[in-house]
RNA sequence: GCGUCGGUGGCGGAGUGGUCAAUCGCAACAGACUGUAAAUCUGUCGCCCUAUGGGCUACGUAGGUUCAAAUCCUACCCGACGCA
């Protein structure tokens, strides 16, 4: 790791994985367990940075294809990198583009989320027999890399390792990613052993061209991938957490309870004394499991995306503040939220914007579901500094309802 | 007063003899969302039931023609416009 760098543990859950410390980057400390919010192109949707401190946030990941395609990867670079350019003055992560192999490829128009779960009979359900096809046309694989076709105008773009470290290190986050394959859940035990012998190639070469440069300033992360095979998952793990990187990132998609028991048997095999992101798992029990197992780091969409959408946290569970019981409500969205939101609106408020489509709507939903998820992040840490993660989560677990 | 056009489900607005409980949009009501193609998407949306089916009431009101009417005819009520 570049002396710029370094990852120390404070603390850890007693008999457990869990782990409270602090990794040091050239713009400042993260102390993890930590949640990254998730500002894509370079903007968490409807906040602005002073907001987004605020609520606590301590790091901003942003994508790569994304700022390759807009403004592009120069734009950024001319702008002093990811931080100065959205004015960010923390730590910065840049996803490698992997995840689109996914989300642009076989989940490209289908209902497939990352996350598989059976689902018994509640009437919203949808087959998953019928989505095991990708006929995407958005973006296509081979050894060699990844076709892409913008989703703003169309145009094909090719992707390699090397190309994605290049592209990071141009938009200069602190915290890069290597280029890997995300796959479907659906995908077959002999695609995915395919798919994760490419993301190791990959790994391999995304390592060796970070390590041309003379002077690294960014710290790479490898990313284990494997999907819902655990014999996959244990072979990614000794793989890549035997490579030369900064820190790890766990991919991928997951059975919904398998979660935890595949991140723990991963996290057993990676090195313990550098960081282990858990990419793209936001849910609050998913990431008590999540910590609980050992991972440092987490980034998410769900908090503001969900937020967007109407769907507020509280710490008895998920509420839609569209629906109709709450037109006349006239408290905060949760009574124990210390959020800007709660402390100044209440939901028959917020319900109301929502309804009338006012973009403030936005705003004050991700306020509030992104202070929920940091907060729920930082106590955890506090928990296992203090020596009490077992009473925080059997407290958390006793309100909320999934 | 005469003439013309028009009155359709919460609203707007299709439909002009059968496949219409009635396209579609909005509103309403619910659901989904986990490295953001996302301020998005999905479902329900006359009433009732022994509900992938059946019954009832409905297209201004009242009659009529027809095997069959939201659709044709007559009268009336209401609205817009035109002429007196």
């Amino acid at each position: 790791m570049s002396a710029a760098f370094s990852f120390s543990i404070e603390n850890r859950i007693k008999n457990g994985q869990g782990r409270a410390g602090t990794f040091l980057t050239p713009h400042g400390h993260i102390q993890t367990p930590c949640f990254a919010v998730v500002g894509t192109k370079a903007t968490v949707k409807s906040l602005t940075v002073e907001q987004v401190k605020d609520i606590g946030a301590s790091v901003v990941l942003a994508n790569t294809y994304h700022l390759y395609l807009e403004p592009g990867t120069q734009i950024v670079k001319k702008g002093g990198g990811l931080g100065q350019f959205m004015n960010w003055t923390g730590p910065t992560i840049t996803d490698s583009g992997g995840f689109q192999v996914f989300s642009l490829g076989a989940a490209y128009k289908q209902s497939v989320s990352k996350i598989a779960e059976l689902r018994l009979g509640d009437g919203a359900d949808r087959s998953s027999d019928d989505i095991l096809i990708n006929d995407s046309t958005m973006a296509k694989v081979t050894d060699d890399g990844v076709e892409f076709k913008s989703y703003i105008d169309g145009s094909a773009h090719f992707f390699t390792p090397e190309r994605s470290i290049q592209l990071q290190k141009d938009i200069g986050a602190d915290v890069i990613f290597a280029f890997d394959e995300c796959t479907s859940p659906h995908a077959s035990y002999e695609y995915q052993k395919e798919a994760l012998d490419r993301t190791h190639l990959w790994a391999a070469r995304s390592l060796a061209e970070h390590k041309k440069g003379m002077e690294i300033s960014q710290a790479l992360f490898g990313i284990v991938q494997g999907g819902r095979y655990n014999d996959l998952r244990e072979k990614s793990a000794r793989y890549i957490g035997g490579m030369d990187f900064d820190g790890f990132g766990i991919g991928g998609s997951f059975d919904k309870k398998d979660i935890e028991a595949t991140v723990s048997r991963i996290n057993e095999i990676l090195p313990d004394d550098k960081p282990r992101h858990l990419l793209g798992i936001g849910d609050p029990l998913d990431l008590i499991n999540a910590v609980e197992m050992g991972c440092d780091l987490f980034d998410c969409v769900a908090p503001t995306r969900i937020a967007r959408n109407g769907t507020l946290y509280t710490e008895r569970g998920k509420i839609n503040i569209l629906n109709a019981k709450f037109k006349n409500l006239f408290r905060p969205i949760d009574p124990h939220c210390g959020c800007y939101t709660c402390r100044h609106y209440t939901a028959a408020y917020i319900g109301h914007l929502f309804r009338a489509k006012e973009i403030l709507a936005n705003t004050l939903a991700s306020i509030h579901n992104l202070y929920f998820i940091i907060s729920h992040v930082k106590r955890m840490r506090a928990a296992i500094i203090n020596g009490d993660f077992a009473d925080f989560k059997n407290a958390f677990m006793e309100k909320y309802v999934a």
